[in-house]
DNA sequence: ACAAAAGTGTTCCTCTTACACCCATGA
DNA sequence: TCATGGGTGTAAGAGGAACACTTTTGT
């Protein structure tokens, strides 16, 4: 066994919207398509790293590409380093496009959270991209599928440990909403009384004053998040949370 | 800026030890050295992947080799794969040694914990190996100060949310070494009284029936991980533990 | 006898949970 | 007027935090 001399790296981003109702995420078509390779297949959006540039700044680059958006959360999720998780029809298609020599493609995974605005569904929908239902997907190429799982359980652990659902909502968002995305992120139901209870005492939320319009029932109330309330609170963390969540 | 065709991968592991007082990190020294670069020079132990190995298997072959020990808890901390993190001497030392050619090396941080036993200690001696408090170490090359920076923060945050502490403690401990162990890695300090309630309380300890021996004080009770009741807990968790974690 | 760490209970208070009805709006 | 989701309060119980003294051993 050699030390492994010629490895490609690449990263792929699993890029999670919120519709309101259901968790999307943005996948794409490859292009291009060469022999034994469906032009269908449904990936994940990513790219081989450059020169000079490090792996979350490719990941950047990734989002920035197939989004139109920078600055958008990005986490990293894990490596993906089976030596046979591309195979080798896959690794022909991946040497021709990018015009390189690799036996082997290390991938590193990222999740992005974005807000499902008109400009950035319009922006994907032109270039070929679609968004589609977590629940919904059942194939990608190679491990993509599996690059979504993890990212998924990522995502799910995250949104339980931090405020992270604000990335995915617009900027002025109803209580409801925040819950609804909870729930389908989650799985976890919890009585609406005691939600609201909690998060408006947290005082990450602000309210904004303004309501629904146009809703047949009782008009709901928008907020905003709180950022700076929320530094302010990471800060005089006591840090005594611990054996309550891992003992029983 | 093209695409990156020949990256060297290697692992680096931050290998936790403690000894019932300080938390200790494993350092070695440069084998075969160059000119212009100290054999002296601590070091994290790492390598290259091999051919036909993924990352976490060249974590658990470094760890291997440099503990003798197998089985024991890796966690990935991250990618550092910042252009210059290695510089022009550093890598021509590396394509040297493993006789490769490479332009560039990104490495994947993981950090494990051991059980100090006598055979490790002996073990990791022999090798010219040293553990150092993790509060005296001040220079390592490269970037793997960062990456020692980075997995102690991962422990930290670890070490509140699951039950890793028992990896670093012997099989039997009396609950003052776990409560020290706490403390030694996050910094919090806690009513000894409410440390034990909690602790015994959450079944996760069991009894041995064993005493300290030869201690000037009244001799402690020995305890064991109870891993089947953890495990039994997790599975009946609710999940419900979100915002507490996260607001205010 | 003394030094040194182990071990033990109670009270107060906060936070979690469970639970059911009225409100504002558009159709 | 009806359908729809928004919005509100309370009581009981569990769990967290603060607190000081006795016990056992070796020297």
């Amino acid at each position: 066994m050699t030390v492994q001399m010629n490895s490609g790296i690449s990263v792929d981003c699993v890029v999670f919207g919120f519709d309101g109702k259901d968790l999307k995420v943005l996948l794409i078509k490859r292009k291009y398509p060469v022999e034994g390779l469906s032009a269908e297949d449904p990936k994940l959006p990513g790219a081989m790293i450059l020169e000079n540039e490090t792996i979350p700044q490719a990941a950047s680059r990734v989002l920035e590409e197939s989004t139109g958006l920078s600055q958008i959360y990005l986490k990293q999720v894990g490596i993906f380093s089976d030596p046979d998780r591309v195979s080798p029809e896959e690794l022909d298609w991946i040497c021709k496009y990018h015009n390189i020599k690799t036996e082997r493609v290390v991938t590193v995974g990222y999740y992005a959270l974005v807000k499902l605005t008109d400009r950035i569904i319009s922006y994907t929908l032109r270039r070929g991209a679609s968004w589609v239902r977590v629940d919904d997907i059942h194939y990608l190429v190679m491990d993509h599928k599996k690059i979504l799982a993890e990212a998924l359980l990522a995502l799910q652990k995250e949104m339980i440990l931090s405020p992270i659902a604000f990335e995915l909502l617009p900027k002025k968002f109803t209580i409801s909403q925040l819950q609804n995305l909870f729930s389908a992120v989650t799985g976890i139901g919890m009585d609406n009384r005691n939600f609201r209870k909690k998060i408006l005492s947290s005082g990450l939320l602000k309210a904004t004053g303004e309501k629904e319009r146009g809703v047949a029932h009782k008009p709901a109330m928008y907020y905003e998040f709180n950022r700076s309330s929320y530094k302010k609170a990471m800060k005089e963390r006591t840090g005594l949370e611990f054996i309550n969540n891992w003992a029983y």
